[in-house]
RNA sequence: GGGGCGGUAGCUCAGCCGGUUAGAGCAGGGGACUCAUAAUCCCUGGGUCGCGGGUUCGAGUCCCGCCCGCCCUACCA
C-alpha cells in the first residue's frame, strides 16, 4: 500500500477565494480520491496563509483589525469544502493554528546552520514583499517604492544549487508537467543566490511569527507558509514523520507563479533541515476568466459558491477537469461551463443514464436483467452487434488503466476523457444493438444487451467518483443490481442551457 | 534586459526521440433512428501548423532571428 501525502498551497487570505483557487482544490481533491479508491492511504491537507503583509494592508483598507479581517477570509475559504464537494483531512490556518508557530520555530532552528544576519537596503513594494532597483516602480502596484535599510536573516540558499538541480534533473524531485522542470532547471543552473528569510518587525507591523532568539525580527512569509507543509502534521513536536518521512510520495499542488519556492527555496530548505523531499510537484497555470486575468487584488473574481448556487457542483467540477489543459492559461466563460455540461454530462452521460433506465421500465418492468442469458445459446454469438459489444467491452476494459495513467501524468483532460469514452461507446452499443427491436423480434436477446447497459452505466459511476461524487453517487443510485428494481427514469443532469 | 512556456481547422485543444495525403472534440452541413433530457448514431473538415531564414533526402516536430500573449526574474556588493 502506498501512503501519499497531497497538499494544496495555502493563498494568502487578503479577500475571498476565487475560481483559480478552486482549481487546485479540485485538483486535490480528485486525486486524493482516485488514490483511495486505489487503495491507499492518503492525506489531503489545505489551509490558509495568514500572516501574510497583505492582509495587514487589507485590513488597513478595509479599516478592520488584522485578526478580525483574516478570520473571516479564512473561514471564506475553509467553506469552500462542503459545495465543491471537497474532502480534506486538514485545514491548517497559519495564524490560528497552534501547531503551525511551533513548527516554524523548530523549522528555523533546524536550520540555523544556513541562516546569518546581513544588512542590506533597498526599495521594497510592500504589495509584492519584494523589492526592486533604483528608479523602477512596481508593475503591480500604485503605493510607491519604501526605502528600507535594515538587517535581517538571510538563508544559504547558494549552498544547495548543485544538489538541488541534480534532484531535479535526476528525477528525485519530479515536476510536472516537464515544461515547468525544464523553467526551474534553468533557473537553478543560472545560480543560487541567498535571500532573505526575514523581514524587521516594524516592516511586518507586528504580524507574523518572530525569529526565534530575535524579536525584532519576524520570519519572512514564504518560509512561514511553506512551513506548513511540514507543520500540519506535527513537526513542531517531532510527530511529522508518518505522514512526511515514511510517506511513499509526497505531493504538493501548485500554481506556475509560485513555483520557484516550492521547486527551489523548499527543497532547499529540506535539504538543510535534513527533512525528506516533495517527490513530485504538480504544477497547473492560471485561469482567466472572459479574456481577462482573475486576481484577489482586484479584476473580475468569479465566486466559485456562487457558480456552485448558479450551476451546481457538478458542472463546475466538471469544467475544471475537462477544460484545463495540462500547460496553458484556461479563460474560463459561462458559455463554456453550460456547453461542456450539457453536451457531455447531460446530453451524454445524463441521457444515456435515462435511456436504458427507460428501456429497462419498458421492456422488462424496471428489473434488471442479467447480463449473460439465461438460456446458453451458441448459434447467436457473430451477430451484427458482436463488434459493438467487443468495442464496448474494449472500452471499459481500459477505462480504469486510462485513467490512472492519465491521473499520474497529472492530465485531468485526459483522465476524464478516458472516462467519457465509456460513455460514448455505450450510446454506441445501444444504437447498434436497438433494443427496441429486439424486444419485438428477438425477446431473449434483449436481456444480456440491457444488463450490460445497467452494469455499463453503474461502472461509470465508479470511474466518475474521484471527478464528480455528487453525481456519481446519484447514478449509482439508479443503476440496481440484476433482479433488481430500476428507479424511474429522471434526468440526472437538467440541462443548463436554452430548453433547446 | 535575462530565463521559461504558449501561438496548429470558426472555437477549445492533441500532436514521444523529425518521416506516408497534419488529428480530436465542439460549432456548421447531410443522413439514420425513435429507447432517451428535441437526445443518440452515421457521414462530412482541405487549416501558409505566428513570421522570416537555416540544417536535413525529408520539419508543427531540430537551430537562429523577429512578432504577439503569459509566468518568473532583474547583479540584495
Amino acid at each position: 500500500m502506498t501512503r501519499l501525502l497531497l497538499s494544496t498551497t495555502i493563498p494568502y487570505v487578503n479577500g475571498r477565494p476565487h475560481l483559480g483557487f478552486a482549481l487546485e482544490l479540485v485538483q486535490a481533491d480528485v486525486l486524493a480520491r482516485h488514490h483511495r479508491l486505489r487503495g491507499d492511504e492518503v492525506r489531503l491537507q489545505t489551509g490558509t496563509d495568514d500572516n501574510s503583509l497583505k492582509n495587514v494592508q487589507a485590513a488597513d483598507a478595509a479599516g478592520v483589525a488584522v485578526g478580525d479581517l483574516v478570520d473571516r477570509n479564512a473561514a471564506e475559504f475553509a467553506r469552500l469544502a462542503g459545495p465543491l464537494s471537497l474532502r480534506f483531512d486538514d485545514f491548517l490556518r497559519t495564524s490560528a493554528d497552534p501547531r503551525h508557530r511551533a513548527g516554524v520555530e523548530r523549522f528555523w532552528r533546524a536550520c540555523a546552520h544556513d541562516l546569518y544576519r546581513k544588512h542590506y537596503e533597498g526599495l521594497y513594494c510592500v504589495g509584492c514583499e519584494h523589492f526592486y532597483q533604483p528608479g523602477e516602480r512596481c508593475p503591480e502596484h500604485e503605493a510607491p517604492l519604501q526605502r528600507v535599510s535594515e538587517e535581517n536573516w538571510f538563508f544559504r540558499l547558494s549552498r544547495h544549487q548543485e544538489r538541488l538541480y541534480d534532484l531535479i534533473a535526476g528525477g528525485r524531485i519530479r515536476i510536472e508537467p516537464a515544461e515547468r522542470r525544464n523553467e526551474v532547471l534553468a533557473f537553478v543552473a543560472g545560480g543560487l543566490t541567498d535571500f532573505s528569510v526575514s523581514r524587521s518587525r516594524a516592516r511586518a507591523r507586528g504580524w507574523g511569527i518572530p525569529v526565534p532568539g530575535d524579536p525584532d525580527q519576524v520570519i519572512y512569509v514564504w518560509w512561514d507558509a511553506l512551513g506548513y507543509y511540514l507543520t500540519a502534521l506535527e513537526y513542531g513536536t517531532g510527530g511529522h514523520d508518518r505522514w512526511w518521512g515514511r510517506a511513499d510520495r509526497r505531493v504538493h499542488l501548485l500554481g506556475k507563479s509560485v513555483l520557484r519556492f516550492h521547486a527551489v527555496y523548499w527543497p532547499a530548505m529540506l535539504l538543510s533541515a535534513r527533512e525528506a523531499l516533495p517527490t513530485d510537484i504538480l504544477v497547473h497555470d492560471h485561469l482567466t476568466v472572459n479574456g481577462r486575468k482573475i486576481s484577489k487584488s482586484g479584476g473580475p473574481a468569479v465566486d466559485p459558491l456562487g457558480l456552485v448556487a448558479e450551476y451546481g457542483v457538478d458542472a463546475v467540477r466538471w469544467w475544471l477537469l475537462r477544460d484545463v489543459p495540462r500547460v496553458g492559461d484556461a479563460d474560463f466563460t459561462v458559455e463554456r461551463l453550460i456547453a461542456r455540461h450539457d453536451d457531455e454530462l447531460a446530453n451524454g452521460l445524463g441521457n444515456l443514464v435515462s435511456r436504458v433506465a427507460g428501456l429497462v421500465h419498458r421492456y422488462r418492468d424496471g428489473v434488471v436483467p442479467a447480463v449473460r442469458a439465461s438460456e446458453p445459446d451458441s448459434d447467436r454469438v457473430s451477430e451484427p452487434d458482436s463488434d459493438r459489444a467487443s468495442e464496448l467491452e474494449e472500452v471499459r476494459r481500459r477505462a480504469p488503466g486510462a485513467v490512472a495513467e492519465a491521473l499520474d501524468a497529472f492530465d485531468f483532460r485526459r483522465a476524464t476523457g478516458a472516462v467519457y469514452e465509456v460513455v460514448e461507446a455505450a450510446n454506441r452499443y445501444v444504437s447498434r444493438t436497438r433494443p427496441w427491436q429486439l424486444a419485438r423480434e428477438d425477446s431473449a436477446r434483449l436481456d444480456p444487451v440491457l444488463g450490460t447497459l445497467v452494469e455499463t452505466c453503474r461502472e461509470v459511476a465508479g470511474l466518475l467518483t474521484p471527478f464528480l461524487p455528487d453525481a456519481a453517487a446519484r447514478i449509482a443510485a439508479r443503476c440496481a443490481g440484476p433482479g433488481e428494481r430500476l428507479p424511474a427514469p429522471a434526468p440526472v443532469f437538467p440541462r443548463l442551457g436554452g430548453a433547446a
